[in-house]
DNA sequence: TCCTGTCTATCTATTGATAGAAAAGTAAGC
DNA sequence: GCTTACTTTTCTATCAATAGATAGACAGGA
């Protein structure tokens, strides 16, 4: 594996458990067993660094949504795709979403972070819509599109914050059943 | 006003937008116009200062929830009340949910302060339960509370994202129709 | 006289960041 | 195969700024 994939391993698992300011150079070079001014090459400032997880954050999400909807032909069918791929993130890492977290802190990111967070939810938002039965009217599309994303989003949220994944079934299986 | 009330309102505007680690002691002292020395005077370490914050919010929160409902006499306007407070929360102060974001990152915080999230979290759940329909079982109970509860917070974090106060009014609205 | 609150002064640790040397790898020419 | 030249990567060493935190002096009111 690259240096620069560790590196972003290294920083998605701790940035997704304490945020943005949760993570330094240091940490990052102890991670990888290399020092913090090697970190700096790869990643000149920490912006850098962030907007690239950002970016591969993304690219992996929407690459796995893609595959894991290749044969699906319902909205219920991609809709369960989308809350596995969730559901898993928060399982299997034992963490909430990097782009939940980083949109939290928003006012508080480099711009070029802030906007790669946004991109991501506005792609989420487009691809719910495009899966909604094409009965639904635009606007109920677009506020089921809505609800859904937000719906999964703090249910990590929750789910972590009261130490218990369950939350997380019990919502969003609701939210798709609202929704169907 | 009181040091420690001012402490705390400076506290708060600064998490609400960066997180916990985005609060400094200098960066109180300056909003305060006393010395970091004066801070550490009236919270000796970060965590009593995080954990009155938390304490203080959920209980402007639920004082707020609780004179606002006074005169209900339906789940709807409860629910009403519920969206409106959250509402206000996110214009108003242009920042989300304080244990909103905490709860994002609890898992880079102390433990005091995140169990002051996650019991806020708890008694938002009852309160939830407590106004929903008699007739509704109890599971449909447990399982709406925690939709409303996440999809408000999501929603909160998604509207700062993407920049756009409107989407917190569409998913709040839809969520309350799905569950009257 | 005591208590509350603020001050000055200072400490150690960590932060993001940089300059420049050294090493490791790559490719071309002989 | 060996040497030279160049590029990529990592290193040592260091910086100024900021972090949370503490000791002890000082001021003011009860």
């Amino acid at each position: 594996m690259s240096t620069t994939e560790k590196l972003l391993d290294a920083a998605e698992t701790r940035m997704r458990k304490g945020g943005y300011n949760a993570v330094s150079f240091r940490d990052l070079a102890n991670d990888t067993n290399i020092k913090s001014s090697s970190v700096h090459y790869h990643y000149p400032k920490k912006e850098d660094l962030g907007s690239a997880l950002v970016e591969r954050y993304s690219k992996q999400y929407f690459d796995t949504l893609a595959a894991n909807t290749k044969t699906a032909t319902s909205t219920e069918q991609n809709l369960r795709a989308f809350q596995a791929i969730i559901r898993h993130a928060l399982v299997q890492d034992d963490a909430i979403c990097l782009c939940g977290l980083l949109g939290a802190e928003r006012a508080g990111l480099p711009s070029v972070v802030a906007n790669g967070v946004q991109h991501f939810f506005e792609k989420n938002i487009k691809w719910l819509e495009s899966i909604l039965s094409e009965n639904m009217p635009d606007a109920q599309k677009t506020a089921s599109a809505n609800t859904l994303l937000a719906g999964h989003q703090g249910a990590m949220m929750l789910a972590r914050s009261t130490n218990d994944n369950k939350v997380f079934d019990i919502i969003t299986d609701q939210l798709i059943a609202q929704t169907i």
